[in-house]
Parts: structure tokens; sequence; C-alpha cells
DNA sequence: CGATCTTACGGGATTCGTAAACATA
DNA sequence: TATGTTTACGAATCCCGTAAGATCG
């Protein structure tokens, strides 16, 4: 049977010391005298030793008290640390949200929304991993994640998936191309003729946007690594591109103009994946709740 | 109005987060499962933070509980090693006492009683300064010993004297001496013919005994600094020496006799000194009794 | 005699355990 | 339905504050 403390009459015995007077160190402690004896009374007996010696004119530690306070000095700091730093991390004064987040949407749709949480929330560190799909639910199997937005759906049992936003494609041209007149969804068949700026096969657009239109090919004419540089292809007139909706930002230029391809099965879904058996924490909620509430409508119809 | 907070609350706490289970958890702390589900839920409120989610079926910790539960973990371990080391110096298992002794009852009298304390409490670590009697009582006075055992008073207002034993003075002479006949106390005429070896005039002992008798004088024939040199040299009939009766214990031979000397204030008085305003912790206590109660009794009878 | 700690005691809040209600797999 | 948590409630306990008692300077 573990003996039983309380951080009360630990307060109630250093300030004990420190006053050397049970008068005012029941005033101190908001007790009336009497009460404030038995308080301590009952401290020496649970802990089975005497902590002050005391007569009617004088209160004075014991040796062995002398040797406590400075242990209960210190238990009182660490459970005082221990308390605000779990309310801080409750009210979301302090904590960490680590996310995992495919990079079309971690480079253009979510920094403005980190930054409207980090003005509401400026103690909490933020650390946004910015990975293809796979990597990302990776991270939030082993945790390092809080949470991910990946292209795919996550296969192990601990993880939840769920519906986040759908991505849809669209054709970038130079305004004088001659897909950018019409109005209409454009459709695989309008751009056989016309030759395309792809990115890298080892990127997981370039895949997705392969195996969705397969067995129909694009007629690539020039592979890149950067969207950016692509744009600027673009801009030169060397060809047109297909992306996702959702990297259009890197596009957006007055000499350009984006419309949406319609195909088929063309429509990358976007997921929320988290762990199944443990709830956010407060700070990765209250994240959680911003990018669900700010998460891309139509796609193509974002703007700047 | 700070919190509060108990071990018992963080014992339950800690031990609902292993067993994540409040009926076995409950069953660990000796309670029933609503009077334990009721701690957990007042534990929660009071720190103003959920720290489980919980259904019917399962029973996990928050993220701020995770965070929560190393802190408590220290903490109990903190708190229980705190009282076991107040506990521990309360029953005189663990401790220190620190004592200042006069060289001539720290060689001889002191040895067998500290043995004897040792054995009883072999955890208490001891801190024997033999020194003079100044040197004792500035020990005392800066809290480096708990008391000490002097031969004068103690002039500070902070430290309180107490009588502990006299000490007499003796001759010391060989079997076949003149003045080893006799059975009565010899006086300081009867050494006058005799030359005497003596300690340095360095020495606490040599100068009390100068100044006892003054303005009598003895007849100093050689000077030595250890009075194991000086029983060598009476031993080889070099002269006779008078010495306190507690250091006679470096005189006991075959061929030695010791003889009281009675004089008009030729007494050496011994004092306990300690602080006046804090008591004896409880290690310091015991040895503090165990030496009142084995004081040299009547000069000179000691026996080893 | 005055200041201060301890003891005595009645009232109120807290906490416990039993029993019933409620919720999920 | 079966397991396990929460709610309801009467009873025991603990704790507080007032008042009286004891003790030392």
């Amino acid at each position: 049977m573990p003996i039983n403390l309380s951080t009360r009459e630990l307060r109630a015995f250093v300030t004990l010391a420190d006053e050397r007077s049970f008068t005012r160190a029941a005033a101190v402690n908001h007790l009336s005298q009497p009460a404030f004896s038995a308080l301590i009374r009952g401290l020496e007996q649970s802990l089975g030793a005497r902590l002050f010696d005391r007569t009617t004119r004088s209160v004075e530690l014991t040796a062995e008290g002398r040797g406590f306070v400075h242990a209960a000095r210190r238990l009182l700091i660490d459970a005082e640390a221990a308390c605000d730093d779990l309310q801080a991390h409750a009210a979301r004064r302090r904590g960490r949200v680590a996310i995992a987040v495919l990079p079309s949407l971690a480079a253009g749709w979510l920094p403005p929304l980190l930054a409207d949480f980090h003005q509401r929330f400026p103690g909490i560190e933020l650390d946004v991993a910015d990975v293809l799909s796979d990597a990302c639910l990776e991270r939030v199997r082993s945790a390092r994640a809080d949470f991910a937005l990946a292209s795919t759906r996550a296969g192990a049992p601990e993880l939840r998936t769920e519906d986040f936003c759908r991505d849809r494609f669209h054709v970038v041209c130079r305004r004088d191309h001659p897909l950018a007149r019409g109005r209409r969804a454009l459709t695989l068949a309008d751009l056989a003729p016309h030759p395309i700026v792809q990115l890298a096969r080892s990127s997981s657009v370039r895949q997705y946007l392969e195996a969705a239109i397969y067995p129909a090919q694009l007629r690539t004419m020039l592979e890149l690594d950067q969207l950016s540089t692509v744009a600027g292809m673009v801009r030169a007139g060397l060809g047109i591109t297909v992306v996702p909706s959702l990297t259009l930002f890197h596009f957006e230029h007055d000499e350009l103009v984006a419309r949406p391809l319609d195909s088929p099965g063309l429509e990358r879904q976007v997921f929320v994946v988290r762990r199944a058996d443990r709830g956010l924490s407060s700070a990765a909620q209250a994240l959680y709740e911003l990018l669900l509430r700010e998460r891309p409508r139509a796609a193509g119809r974002r703007r700047q």
C-alpha cells in the first residue's frame, strides 16, 4: 500500500518551512490555523517522520525535514510544469502537428492555410512532409505524421481512409493555341494531334495520368522534372501539357489558358488518412478541421 | 489558486494508461470501478483536459494524455524516492553524522564507541574531525559538525554548551621510579625534583596544564609532538610525564604506572557543544545519546 | 499575560460501494 | 447479448472552521 501525497500537502509543508509560523503559513494557504495544523500533522503521520520541531513560540524544521524541503520544492515545480504543459497542449498554446501531404497540394493550396493556422496558433510547431502518396501513408503508419493527404487508400487495418477531394486534370496551352478556343471540356481525342510537354515518368502525376488513359497514349515531345519548367516551356510555345487541377497555380499567366480534360476515370481522388486506433491531438484536430473546411471545392475554379 | 494533485490520482491515471480498462485499473487500485471512474473524471476536470478517449469497448490515451503519462511516471518515482529517503533518514538507515572531537578523546575513547555505532547503524556516514577545541566550536557554528566535544565553552549565542565529563591529570612514570610507590594522589610538590617529558608548547594539553598550575612550573627536560613518542621516552627512563587521564591509553604498559595528580583547578572540563536553534538529526541524536551514555566516568579508572 | 500551537466538536463537502441504466461490438 | 462504462443514491469518511484548552516566553 504505497503512500499518498498531494501537492496541497507539499505546498503547506514548504510554506510552513518558509514562514516558520503556523498562523502565517495557514493564512498563505487560505486555511484556518487549526485546519492547517491538522494538515501538517496528517502529513507527518502518513510520512512516518516528524518534519518540524515546534514549541509554542518557535517552529523549526527537523534535520530530516530540512532534507525533505528540497525534494518537496522540486516536486512542486515539476508537478506544476507538467500540468502547465498539459494545459498548454490542450489549449493549443503549445504542441506540434506533423502532416504528410502530396507535393501537388503542399505547394499551392496548403501554404495560405498553414499561414492562417500559424497565425491563430503561433505556439504550435508544424512539420509538413511533402512526399508522394505511399510515403504519406508510411508516415502515418509509423506515427511520424498525425494524418496525411494522399492519393491512394491505405491498406493497413490500423489506418482509416476518408475522401477528401477530387482532382480533375486540365489541359494548359498558350492563348494563341488552337485548343485555347472554345469553352467545353476537352477529350483525349482533342489532344491527339498536339505534342505534349510532360513530367518525367517517375512522377506520380505522370504515372497516374498514363494509367488512367491506358491504352490510349499521349504524344510526348519533352520530359521535365519540375512543373515550373513545364510552365516555361508551354509559355514558350513548345507544346501543351496536362496536369492535375491542384497544380494549376504553376500556370497562372496571361499567356496561358487551362481547360478541363474530360475522360472516364480521369479524376484523381485525394484521401485523408489517419490512424484508426488513436485520436488526433488537440492541435492536429484543429488543423484537420481547418484543412477540411478549406478543401479544394471544384477543381479548376480555384483562384489564387 | 494553484492546482491540487495527489499521487493517488497520478497512480490511478498511470495504471489506467497501462491497463486500458477501468475495471482492471480499478482492481489494481483497490477501488470499485465507479469510484475509480469518478477519480479519473475528477482528475481530468481539475487538470482541465481530457486524458482518455473512451468508448464502452476501449479506453485510449488522448494525444495530450500520452505526453502527460511520462511526466506522471517521473513524478511518482520522484515522490516515492523523496519519501523513502525521508523515512530512511528518520529510521537511521541512511544519513550522516559529523562531529568534532578533541584529539585526546578521538584517539582512545571514541573508536570503540564509533565501531559500536557503525555496527548498529551501518548506513550512517560518519565524519569525525579530531581537532583542537576552538576548531571544534567553529565546526559546530558553521554547521559542518552536528555537535562537538571540546574543552572550552562556546561564546556564540547560537551555540549551547553542556558539561560532558571531567578530565583529571595523571603522572606517568616507570614502575621502578620513586613516584611509582604509594597510592595517594600526587601533588605538584611531589613532581618538583623530577625531570619531565612534555608535549610541545603548541599542544592544547600543554597550554592547559601550564595555565592551570601557574605560577608554578614543571621541570621540562624534553619536548615532543606525539604522545606515543612521549610514552616511549618515559618507558626508556628519560623522565616522567603529566597527561590528561583520557590519553592514558597511550601509556598502558607493564613497565609504566599512572597516578592521579591533585592540584586546585587542575582538572580539564569537557563540554558538549551543539547549536541552540536547531535539533539534531535522528542519526546525530542516536550518536549523541550513545556518547553521553558511554562517557568517561571517573578519570583514571577507565580500562581498555 | 499575550502570543501561538493543540484539542474538541458540529456541520458540510467529498468519496465510497451497491445497484440500475446505458452503450457498443 | 455480453462486456464494460456511466449515472443514481444512501452511507461512511474526511475536512473545515469556531471555540476552548494548553504552553512557553
